[in-house]
DNA sequence: GACTCCGTTCGACAATGCCGACCGCGGCGC
DNA sequence: GCGCCGCGGTCGGCATTGTCGAACGGAGTC
């Protein structure tokens, strides 16, 4: 692997830095949590600010995230294979199970939301689209989990984060939980991400039969799981019918 | 202005490139677009492939956006003061107007969409947060032209797309216009974007008076206009107020 | 089967970006 | 009001770093 830009490495840093922190970071923040020299930060910051990825408040000298950005992100959405095959299914999963539909992938030991299509007839929701959800503690991150031993295996390196007291926070308690979603083809989480809400998750295949993402519903308890908080069988057919369209979409197309 | 740092400036160029070229492309495209040797360009792209900002095609070789990047401009839009501002105000007028509400700011030359809010009580629309507009051809855009003297020089130094009949295609009737919407308060555009789509829009304002952004509803010309195509003024009204309301939100954060 | 095209590798050169000390300024406290 | 401290920004010397161009290998094609 010859020559990884270190420039641009430290740049990436630093976005992600700022996409972190919530807010507007100095250059002696930034520079002392990526031990750089403050001149150094400096610099990489001027050329970020130069291409529009970072601005600067002008009153407050510090930085924050630039509007290229987000555009760029939208242009990702717009090549994302995934995504635009599942977007007339993720809408009909919606249409058909009345609830939010989120379409995840996996992006360095989170998942990424690259799709949402909001519950049908319903108030005001924010989009999640670009948001991270934890692996570990989601229906859609237990399904990427399942399928890739690898990633598995990082995530349980580290210690799982608690979100509620119904989270798995123990590796044998994952691996047993990983072990169901293959068993059955498709995850579940009640209430151990969101207090009150539950998620339904089936895989996504690529011609390959390799697993690229996930698609799933999420609400609240009470409409998506039956007695004793057991996920509703019916929902969970429609989500892996979705999940299998998707699926075939994805092959037909190479 | 010490060192812009050329290899970040080198691979922000290659994001664009890709972002702008719709779809994947290889090395050598890339290189011969930005006149770089192929190796260098491989770098950066192995670089940019190990932050996760690009990602390659493994049966093509080819190279296109990484998921990163959505989730960057995600954040960007947490962080966005503009934005959040606006977000009620957003919903308030799309209520009370009936119709889809976007709000814009300037990026290089164009409007960047930073919030969106669907058309109330309708069909299937496709998210536009992170789309680019011209500025010359949208009500958003020429808001933000008439307010800033040196935007629009620029932009009528280059040539003047156009996008259907109406739109306006020479420097003069474009000068007038904007001294039009300075005059007024508000801008409009009739079908010089995309026949049969009207827009309005309004200056949002920071706390110093110069104005950041624009608020504009836009929807089908029968709804939008009245009798000989005039923009109904009572909807114009609705937009006004709205704009008045977010900037004074942000003039009152500081 | 040979040709071509493309992504990738490699090594040498010197241009490049990094570093650390130095300014100017604004805010705070003495 | 004056001095201090912390901050963002600047400058120049050094060597690390990225760049270049040519050569490799595999895939697809005629």
């Amino acid at each position: 692997m010859p020559g990884p830009v270190q420039s641009i490495e430290r740049a990436a840093a630093i976005l992600r830095l700022l996409a972190r922190g919530s807010g507007r970071l100095g250059v002696g923040e930034i520079a002392a949590s990526l031990e750089l020299a403050k001149g150094t930060a400096h610099g990489i910051l001027r050329t970020l600010q130069g291409v529009g990825f970072v601005e600067q408040d002008r009153a407050t000298g510090k930085y924050q995230l630039g509007a290229a950005l987000l555009h760029l992100g939208s242009s990702y959405l717009d090549v994302n294979e995934l995504r635009s095959r599942a977007l007339n299914w993720a809408d009909a999963l919606a249409a058909r199970s009345g609830e939010a539909v989120r379409i995840g992938t996996p992006l360095e030991g989170s998942v990424l939301v690259v799709h949402h299509v909001f519950r049908p007839d319903d108030t005001l929701q924010t989009l999640e689209v670009g948001a991270l959800l934890p692996l570990h503690a989601t229906a859609l991150g237990k399904v990427l989990l399942a399928y890739d031993a690898d990633l598995a295996a990082r995530v349980q390196r580290g210690p799982l984060e608690s979100f509620t007291r119904r989270t798995l926070v123990t590796a044998p308690a994952l691996t047993r939980a990983l072990a169901a979603v293959r068993d059955a083809g498709w995850a579940a989480d009640v209430e151990e991400c969101v207090p009150g809400e539950a998620g339904i998750a089936a895989p996504i295949r690529s011609s390959g039969g390799l697993v690229v993402g996930a698609i799933g519903i999420s609400g609240a308890v009470e409409r998506l799981c039956g007695a004793r908080s057991r996920p509703d069988a019916t929902l969970a057919g429609h989500v892996r019918d979705a999940a299998r369209a998707v699926s075939r979409d994805l092959g037909a197309a190479r």
